[in-house]
DNA sequence: TTAACATTGTTATTTTTTTAACAATATTTT
DNA sequence: AAAATATTGTTAAAAAAATAACAATGTTAA
């Protein structure tokens, strides 16, 4: 295993973009990519493109590019863990549905293998080829099925204490979806994301190009 | 109307987040808060939150900390728009149902006012509120009731065209939930988020975590 | 064969963002 | 009344990220 010294947080996520924008070419049977494609598909400059890989420690061909299936290998080698890590979707509404369908099959290293719920009508009933249980036997699951990841999805109110349970379950990373923010141990990874927030931000930039316009 | 120097990029991203933690504060019926209590909620640093406020030319009081209200009102005034701006939502699949039922009645100055599909089964329906229209109503119905905004939540196959008939409709500002990167003209703002980068970026930090407890 | 060209890889520079440092000061305690 | 304390506001420094500059080089064209 070589060494690679540690990454830029913001390589690690386009990262997963490259991965992303490379799939979708091998679809198409593309073979090769120049930094100037990648980049244009996914709005970034070509230098950052060729920084990122270089950052890596690929290297493409000079007239040809990057070989894409090798470049999907590689980013694999880093941002993947061999054994594959698994998921669970805590509430089983319609966002948990709507991530559990989009994920699904999507990713090899990754995968969902659990909701929870209190709903009884969820709870015993398999989604999209993914179990639901009680929330009670949250514990019992995560630690038999050796589940590291929790993705949250419960209404804001419950937010708090379902963390809790989490980090007790001995979870190491939540993708937090609920409105509420919450508070984990630092060896706990934690992510929120907010859809008002980005909304917001686009309201924002969309009133200042207005207002430039009438400058 | 005093001239607010550009704020950056960061600043208005988390002023969105103040906001959003600062209602919640109100909704305890608290009246004041330190910057340290705000960080503590949204994971950042005192530092960083009185710096912020400094920016957008707020003062707290010394041993008080900062008027909960005066300081939502003032953010209020940078990041919305006077008149508010309408918002619709293409797609109206699990995703698409579970933003319009987060964001209902959340804000007064954005507001989810139409949705677009093509399943003749939701379209001609209200959903939570919301009117489905057939999209090929798209650009009349943008341009009657004047919307700048859309959140893009329909088949990644469908993005590229969708967005294309959003831009020649007049939209100001595109959230593209779709796994598929689209391009949209300089004038038009867009923001991608795909929670995949977000689970993978978990994962890797996760991975990371463990290589370091081994060492 | 040579010149023009397009592209990569890498170092240097600039810009943006975060963090640190610390003076100022109102409040509480002694 | 003086000292201690907790907090803000702001400038300075550091760190992180993005961009620019440009040499190297294989490919194509003249
Ligand atoms: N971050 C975003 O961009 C975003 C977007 C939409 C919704 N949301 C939030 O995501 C959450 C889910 O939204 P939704 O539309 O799917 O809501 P929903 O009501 O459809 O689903 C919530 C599910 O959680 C279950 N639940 C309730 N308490 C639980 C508990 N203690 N343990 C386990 N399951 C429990 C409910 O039975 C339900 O099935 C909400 O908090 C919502 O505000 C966030
Ligand atoms: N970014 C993320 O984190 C994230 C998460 C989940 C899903 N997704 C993506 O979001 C999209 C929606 O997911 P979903 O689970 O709601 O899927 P869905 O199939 O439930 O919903 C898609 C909806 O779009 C409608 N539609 C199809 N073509 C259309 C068109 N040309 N115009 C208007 N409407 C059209 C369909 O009728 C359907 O109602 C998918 O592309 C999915 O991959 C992204």
């Amino acid at each position: 295993m070589t060494i690679m010294p540690k990454l830029p947080e913001k390589t690690i996520e386009r990262l997963s973009q490259y991965r992303r924008a490379l799939l979708i070419c091998l679809g198409k049977n593309k073979q090769y990519i120049f930094s100037h494609e990648l980049a244009g598909m996914l709005h970034l400059t070509p230098v950052q493109v060729r920084r990122d890989i270089m950052l890596i420690g690929y290297s493409g061909t000079l007239r040809q590019g990057y070989e894409i299936r090798e470049m999907i290998a590689l980013i694999g080698k880093i941002i993947d863990s061999e054994e594959g890590l698994k998921v669970a979707v805590i509430g089983l509404g319609n966002l948990g549905r709507a991530m559990i369908s989009y994920f699904n099959g999507k990713r090899t290293k990754l995968s969902i293998v659990a909701a929870f719920d209190i709903n009884q009508e969820k709870v015993n009933r398999v989604y999209a080829g993914v179990p639901c249980y009680h929330i009670d036997m949250l514990s019992k699951i995560i630690r038999s099925e050796n589940i590291p990841i929790a993705i949250m999805t419960v209404p804001g109110d419950e937010a708090a204490k379902v963390t809790e349970s989490l980090v007790l379950a001995g979870i190491k990373g939540i993708l937090n979806y609920t409105p509420t923010p919450v508070n984990v141990p630092a060896n706990t990874y934690l992510q929120e994301y907010d859809m008002i927030t980005s909304l917001e931000k686009i309201a924002y930039f969309v009133k200042q190009g207005n207002r430039e316009e009438h400058i």
